[in-house]
DNA sequence: CCTGCTAACTGGTCGGACCAGTCATGAGCC
DNA sequence: GGCTCATGACTGGTCCGACCAGTTAGCAGG
């Protein structure tokens, strides 16, 4: 491992170890771990800090703790909420590959709805900022990091359009995963097989208030990435 | 239940204190919080407890923490990820309001799109839990919770069978914001108002594979829904 | 005026004490 | 035997007071 421990707090560290391990599944659902006096000894700090780094993963939604009992894993991961999304793409293998394609699928309902209120509600200067985002995209010797980032942005923005706050929010937390390991989704943006072409359309057709053809454009891009994604990792 | 958070743990009960304050503006972004040992002092408790808080506030994504800085509000509640929608909700005012559209308008999103993938891909177990469960939201004397109940489970039974893990997580976090405040939810499933054919028609489309029908129709559920709540809330 | 040291903050860690729930155990009773 | 319930050895929750470790503002000296 080459980066053993690159946090600084005492307590991320430990949560953060502890995170992979019960991710990785070296506790099972409903186990109990170690008591907070017995981690302390173990991981040679104090109680404090341990009890920090519980009280992390509890946030996690990891673990349940209980005042008297013992601390123990949640029963269902799934009920974890999705701070441990990045751990279980980074852990590779079989889910992380699914749940990698389930981000882009996710991504295509989002983007092909959005589009299509896009069509029906954008006001000028958001088509604007749209309009300036594809034509980013376009330019010949864009490097495929900018051209990620430039796509995500315009996934955004595409977003704010639909005035969905909730939507924002949830945005926001599918590119906090998304950029926990961005360098997956690179080879999605090699130029050889990028098309700004896509947005370009989808811009056009919100201009001219063409609330299907946007929205199937959109979804047309996403299709098409999602189909490359999973030829990449077969 | 009146307010006054009868929360059990005291660091719970001031992270849910400090929470409320944030988001109801009474830190601005940006501000500094008081340092831990005048909050300390301020809400006599020990310092541990306070910074049990903190660290609570930190993750729901609320404030920045910095050794040797103070520790201040995020810039952008935005960031703050869905932890705080409750008090988005519950705070009720303009804000409170137009997010429970959004939570509707983001479900009859999703709704379309599992029925649609579930009339593809649903397997007989599946459809016949689909069924029971539109069989029992048919039950002339049922009570509005118990719809509502109901309802939420042939979403997420919807949600599985499309076998996108991340939505299923996401569903988890919209379903632990409905559930914060059910009752304002309630006047949708009244027996004068409720109607349980969109749903039987829906399992009726997935068991024939009509993917557009079964797809329409849960659309037009959540359309009819969100139309209602308009009108309750307007 | 600027530089750089310093002192007074901030949060981070420590350890050790005690309070407060939970749970397995086993004595006592039916 | 099988049940009830006291009890003590766990568990986590809170407190105290000390010290370590960064940050920052202000002041002395250039």
């Amino acid at each position: 491992m080459s980066r053993a421990t690159p946090k600084k707090n005492v307590a991320e560290r430990i949560a953060s170890t502890l995170k992979s391990a019960i991710v990785r599944g070296r506790f099972q659902p409903g186990a109990a771990l170690p008591s907070e006096r017995e981690l302390a000894e173990q991981y040679d700090v104090n109680r404090s800090s341990i009890r920090e780094a519980m009280k992390r993963l509890e946030g996690w939604g990891l673990v349940t703790i209980r005042h008297g009992g013992a601390t123990r894993v949640t029963e269902f991961l799934l009920n974890a909420g999705l701070s441990v999304l990045p751990e279980l793409l980074e852990s590779g293998g079989q889910l992380g590959t699914s749940v990698l394609g389930d981000l882009h699928e996710l991504r295509g309902l989002l983007l092909g709805w959005s589009a299509e209120q896009a069509a029906r509600r954008a006001d000028p200067s958001s088509v604007a900022r749209l309009d300036e985002l594809a034509r980013r995209l376009s330019e010949p010797k864009l490097k495929p990091a900018e051209a990620q980032a430039l796509d995500y942005d315009f996934f955004e923005q595409l977003v704010a359009i639909t005035g969905n706050q909730l939507l924002v929010l949830f945005s926001r937390v599918v590119r906090d995963i998304y950029f926990r390991a961005p360098e997956r989704f690179l080879p999605l943006y090699r130029p050889d097989v990028f098309d700004a072409g896509h947005h370009r359309r989808a811009v056009a057709a919100i201009k001219a208030r063409d609330v299907k053809v946007a929205g199937d454009t959109m979804r047309a891009h996403a299709a098409s990435a999602l189909t490359l994604l999973r030829k990449e990792t077969a």
